[in-house]
RNA sequence: UGGGGUAUCGCCAAGCGGUAAGGCACGGGACUUUGACUCCCGCAUCGUAGGUUCAAAUCCUGCUACCCCAGCCA
């Protein structure tokens, strides 16, 4: 468990001054996904926000569902989030529970304050409601029905929960100020009529209650003491708490709302809204799509949840809006993955190498660590033959400026293996190299004494005879290109998704890792991590990209080009 | 003069009147059987204009910019 030591945030300040006062004894929280989609890195903010500050204080948090709205939730969601809150590695030790089972509490305390004039059933249509609000500068104006007799409120909203009146005839509005600057206190809405079976309650309710009115509600039976939200909600805080005021002879606790900014990482869409799309519209494969930025595909792609807390550790937590650079993310992947990750030799993009000079048919076994750093990750073996590959990248028939590898005339050595040097290539009629020929420098095996000299470039290579096929998914991390302006339409987006965000190669592994196991990490030598997916099903080997290597050879080789 | 928020390095973020932490990114160097890793070094006077004070990013005043709110969504 991370112990936040010596790192505190402006929520615990909060706290510590709650604590002080005796405002509260002890500390309780929860974390309140609505089950319409699957939770993505963004809900990690909350997620630790949430469970952290709870074990910082010795308290509890809770896992609640906010399954309010029956329209748009499903069991499919609730399942998944539970298994990504779990592999996160966070326990919902204070319990799990369900909006919807407050919804008798709820309706107790809506007639309950029907009768006491806090509140009334409003049969205007969606559109008159939507009018007599008012806008952002005017005053709403009050409802006709605003002041309509106790009994006859009472009466309707019996009947609204009986079913005996239509969808958007009529709604429970609570009674507050028509006129107040804050929108959110115009007579809010509390329950409305839907005839929707829900993912729990099935048939049993049409009437159901807003956030507004049903979150306070949860938070207090709950007896939470401290609710954390994202800063959208922050002008529905004294609405929160009338809520818990006018309900709290009827409620265990006085919960507090404190908001904080949500997480938003650069190119990544973290709206649900947009999530649900791709997987709709078929774009990405389902919500564990490794492109995806959903916990689930990270899971999928390789990223470990302790990388994914450290990196939740590292943004801090604040009230600025903010947008963090992915290249973060990445780098606690990388820090993670390069202590615990063998290294490997695959070729993605191969290249066939002959090495006139070695006898046809001769097999060298050579010697592999597993890891340069820890020697007690052992090592393995290793098939050197005549012919083998390379990525293509790794050879230029003419060198440009400052590159260290493989060009004609050129030496190199090959990783774990021999120094070559390139003799000459074969070329398709296209120009592309087919195939390079060159000779072995036969003293300079592994480990001897000829292996000492220096060669600016190492290689990592596949024998072509005994290395394996295999299946490399490249994804990029990131679903949006970058664009300076804001397009905010629909079909605009889907335009700017990153058409390159997939790339399938179709290469070669070394012999060792035909034992590999799904969910198995490996750094493959300069290429960066790769995963074996449990996907294989052309019986190929598939491995996922998780997160390339710091590659400063693309700026080298890009600063040759400019000048 | 609608209300509610936020402004500290390219991106996050400490700081809470005593003279700007840290991380990522970036630049430079060392090392290197993969231009990675690792290791050194460098990298801000705090949105703006005034004021209070011996002393302000921190207090006060006025500006400016950006975000959120007009769902019978959460």
């Amino acid at each position: 468990m991370e112990t936040p030591v010596g790192k505190t945030n402006f929520i615990w300040d909060f706290i510590d001054e709650d604590l002080e006062s005796g405002r509260y004894q002890s500390v309780h929280t929860r974390f309140p996904p609505e089950p319409n989609g699957y939770l993505h890195i963004g809900h990690c903010k909350a997620l630790a926000a949430d469970f952290l500050t709870a074990d910082h204080y010795g308290g509890l948090c809770n896992l609640r569902f906010d399954d309010t709205n029956p329209a748009k939730e499903e069991n499919e969601f609730v399942e998944g989030i539970m298994e990504d809150i779990r592999w996160l590695g966070f326990e919902w030790k204070g319990g799990l529970f369900f909006a919807s089972q407050y919804y008798q509490a709820c309706y107790d305390i809506a007639v309950d304050w029907v009768k006491r004039g806090l509140a009334y059933v409003d049969e205007q249509t969606p559109e008159e409601v939507r009018e007599s609000r008012g806008t952002l500068t005017e005053p709403g104006k009050n409802s006709p029905y605003r002041d309509r007799p106790v009994e006859e409120s009472l009466r309707l909203f019996e009947e609204m929960k009986a079913g005996k009146h239509a969808e958007g005839s009529m709604i429970l509005r609570m009674k507050i100020d028509m006129a107040s600057p804050n929108m959110n206190m115009r007579d809010p809405a509390m329950y409305r009529i839907l005839f929707k079976e829900h993912h729990r309650t099935g048939k049993e309710w049409c009437i159901y209650p807003m956030y507004d009115f049903s979150h306070p509600i949860g938070d207090a039976l709950e007896c939470v003491t401290h609710s954390l939200c994202s800063l959208e909600y922050e002008d529905h805080r004294v609405l929160y708490e009338w809520v818990v005021e006018h309900a709290k002879d009827m409620l265990p606790g006085r919960p507090r709302q404190i908001e904080f900014s949500r997480l938003n990482l650069t190119r990544t869409i973290m709206s649900k809204r947009y999530l649900r799309m791709l997987v709709e519209k078929g774009v990405v494969s389902g919500w564990d799509d490794p492109r995806m930025p959903t916990l689930c595909a990270m899971r999928r792609r390789g990223y470990m949840p302790e990388a994914i807390r450290d990196f939740v550790d590292r943004i801090g937590l604040a009230k600025a809006d903010s947008e963090v650079d992915l290249a973060l993310l990445e780098h606690c992947v990388r820090e993670s993955l390069s202590e615990t990750a063998p290294r490997a030799m695959a070729v993605l993009r191969p290249l066939k190498i002959v090495l006139e000079n070695w006898p046809e048919g001769e097999q060298d076994k050579l010697t592999i660590e597993n890891h340069p750093g820890h020697p007690e990750m052992g090592e393995r073996t290793i098939t050197f033959t005549r012919e083998l590959y390379i990525e293509q990248e790794d050879f230029m028939e003419v060198p440009a400026r400052k590159y260290f590898r493989l060009f004609i005339g050129g030496e190199v050595r090959l990783k774990s293996a021999y120094i070559i040097k390139a003799e000459r290539c074969d070329k398709d009629a296209d120009g592309n190299v087919t195939c390079v020929y060159c000779t072995v420098d036969l003293s300079s095996r592994n480990g001897s004494e000829g292996a000492l000299r220096k060669v600016k470039g190492t290689l990592h290579w596949v024998s072509a005879t005994q290395g394996l096929p295999m299946e490399a998914r490249v994804y990029e991390p990131l679903l949006m290109e970058d664009n300076e302006e804001e397009t905010e339409t629909k079909k605009d987006f889907l335009e700017r998704l990153n058409p390159r965000s997939l790339e399938v190669c179709h290469g070669y592994m070394e012999e060792s890792l035909a034992g590999a196991k799904t969910g198995d990490k490996f750094q493959f030598l300069r290429m960066g991590y790769f995963c074996k997916d449990p996907d294989s099903t052309e019986a190929l080997p598939v491995f996922n990209h998780i997160v390339g290597l710091r590659d400063t050879f693309k700026k080298v080789m890009e600063g040759s080009k400019n000048g």
